[in-house]
DNA sequence: TGACAAAGCGGAGCGTTGTTCCGGATATTA
DNA sequence: TAATATCCGGAACAACGCTCCGCTTTGTCA
């Protein structure tokens, strides 16, 4: 039963059986990540699965892409808390501090995720990429708006506001000495205007 | 010829062919870790210093034992600019920040240790750990210093500072759209007292 | 229903890296 | 010089990423 594709190409649907198949690795995936990480074997996610290896590669080419379809949804919801979180706030700086927060609660929970999005090796290229597309014009509105309203000083870019939170996430979650809130509590302190200007 | 260590047993210094290789190891692995990070592989570095893999295991049994001696020197460099900028600056806050510039100096330009410090794996625990024991009763002096002159707030404890300076440094040092040190000049900025409280 | 081609599958296999092991080479000392 | 404690090199093993290929399943059409 060909389709039709946005493209305007026939299509033809994916085979039942892969279907099937790219659920149950997406499940498996999502229940290892959170047991040993973003970067776990992807072995283990096969033998989870209980599929082989090239399956895993064939619906899934990168590991970030992996990922991605993971936390799809997640990272929709926090892409779309935004705007609300505007409109539900009597001060864009609230709105602002209230959605890093949604963002950073994402980030530490999800181990070894922040990690992988600043990676130094380009394994997860795709996923930064992801990342950057959807959230950074979200944080850019956030930040446009609270300029606007002038609680903060202009100047500070998206990108760097977006990566230096997710960088402040990195590293071991559970050390009790290291809070990555309280630091960036201090970076949106820093951002805001002089109380008497 | 025995010597006498510092516990009072009798030791024996090491054999001449072994301090060489050690620092020729440490000589390659310097050469290595700027052209591929600290992350290169060990028999890139082994290659490259004309020994075996085992030669270098010998020495320095984790790779944390190698950066370290690798940067041995610039750490302690760093270490005693402390002290040194309180006394020839005329405001702690001002000795603050520059030791700050030293440190991100440092870990900007060697390729990926600020990855590696906080690496979410344990293979860099012990260098974690030896930045830590030198470089953190540094950062709480000049913290303390900082806050006695009432020129920052109280309460921000040197490990989350180091760690979060640290953080912000991490992943891919070219990318023109990020620059560490803007994020933590706003961070220094949030730390600041009130102009007029 | 019953072929048959296309689509999909599994795991063996290759390359890379970390780490260990051991027979042989070498420095030191008597 | 000869003995021996020390050290060395690279082979070997394990873990992992990724690919390739013979076999199986599925959808289709007579």
């Amino acid at each position: 039963m060909p389709t039709e594709s946005p493209t305007g190409k026939a299509v033809r649907s994916k085979r039942a059986d892969a279907q099937r198949n790219q659920q149950t690795v997406l499940t498996a995936a999502a229940e290892v990540f959170v047991a040993s990480g973003v970067d776990a074997p992807i072995r283990q996610i096969a033998a989870r699965a209980g599929v082989g290896m090239a399956t895993i590669y064939r619906h899934f080419p990168t590991r970030a892409d992996l990922v991605t379809a993971v936390y799809h949804h997640q990272i929709e919801a926090c892409a779309e808390a935004g705007p609300n979180l505007l409109d539900s706030s009597d001060s864009p700086f609230d709105a602002l501090r209230q959605w890093i927060d949604l963002f950073v609660d994402f980030l530490v929970t999800k181990h070894g995720l922040a990690d992988a999005l600043q990676s130094d090796s380009d394994r997860f290229a795709a996923l930064h990429t992801y990342f950057i597309d959807r959230l950074l014009p979200v944080s850019a509105q956030l930040l446009d708006a609270a300029v606007e309203a002038g609680e903060i000083r202009p100047g500070i870019q998206p990108y760097e506001l977006m990566r230096g939170i997710g960088n402040l996430c990195v590293g071991r979650d559970d050390d009790p000495r290291y809070d990555p809130r309280r630091l960036i509590g201090l970076l949106l302190q820093g951002l805001r205007q002089p109380q008497s200007p």
